[in-house]
DNA sequence: ACTGTGCTTGCAATATTATTGCGTAGATAT
DNA sequence: ATATCTACGCAATAATATTGCAAGCACAGT
């Protein structure tokens, strides 16, 4: 891991699509050893995956909403049980257990308040495991990054 | 934008890496006719772009924080500066500016506690135009897509 | 200082993959 | 019926990825 992984790193993290001899260029390499440092920080795993983004406006999902909830029994069985709940909702797109008061928080990536709406009654129902839950609906995106500089 | 189009789509954002061929017969389309669409898709826009997403644990990043933020003064331009201000560090992964009591929620992605205080100081220290800023630390990554079902 | 080991490099040949031109088929409107 | 538009598949071609190989470099042990 030297700087010359960190520089293909950071490449790859704004543009993968870009050719190996075009990134061999970009740090100084041939082609192949570009190619096998590339297959290198794929195979040990520091490179997860290679996706698309979609621009969430035009994929019919414009609205985001960040939720945090309070549990009533806020037991590892009963945080895991509500975790695997809401984790199969396709508009969750991060789940995560916290620390502090409360237990669980949500980024919701949603088409209009009525999937709101809709989303909430499953997860947050009276007899659910939720205390209270507390809705950030998402005025403007300042930052939202997948990349994490090296 | 047909039943093809969202296969290609959830397709791309599992793994952006499969071959032209292999796409083409997952969809069932000869590979010339399923480059064409896929080059519509990345040129409307619908595809942003094509991205490596690295494990923030392997990358040095394996703690996150969730930090939602009180302003002293709410106003547009208020806000505005303070956006400006979080976006430009690295450790900021996401910035939003969202209704109800809070004004801004950032989600960070740190090397350790001491990075996050490293971090705190610049950002919310006296002076500047935070009146309260609250952190919940994630213990558990339940789920972390950027993948959006179509 | 010498030498063996392990790792990375660049080159050049080869294999794989992307891309384009072209003729055809279906759908829609005139 | 016919013009128009769009998407399709095939096959040739261009671009790109991949591999084998010999050489260079750094480091540890003698």
């Amino acid at each position: 891991m030297d700087q010359i992984d960190r520089k293909l790193l950071n490449l790859l993290q704004e543009d993968a699509s870009r050719t190996n001899a075009d990134l061999a260029d970009a740090v100084g390499l041939s082609p192949s050893s570009c190619l096998r440092r590339i297959r290198r920080l794929k195979s040990t795993g520091i490179i997860d995956r290679i996706v698309a983004i979609l621009r969430p406006a035009k994929a019919g999902r414009g609205m985001k909403a960040l939720v945090t909830v309070e549990l009533e029994h806020h037991g590892e069985q009963q945080t895991r049980r509500f975790l695997d709940l809401v984790t199969k909702e396709a508009a969750v797109i991060q789940a995560y257990s916290v620390s502090g008061e409360t237990d669980v928080a949500l980024m919701l990536h949603l088409k209009d308040m009525e999937a709101f709406d809709a989303l909430c009654d499953p997860l947050f129902r009276e007899g659910s495991n939720v205390a209270r839950y507390h809705t950030m609906f998402v005025i403007r995106t300042a930052k939202e990054t997948t990349a994490i500089p090296m």
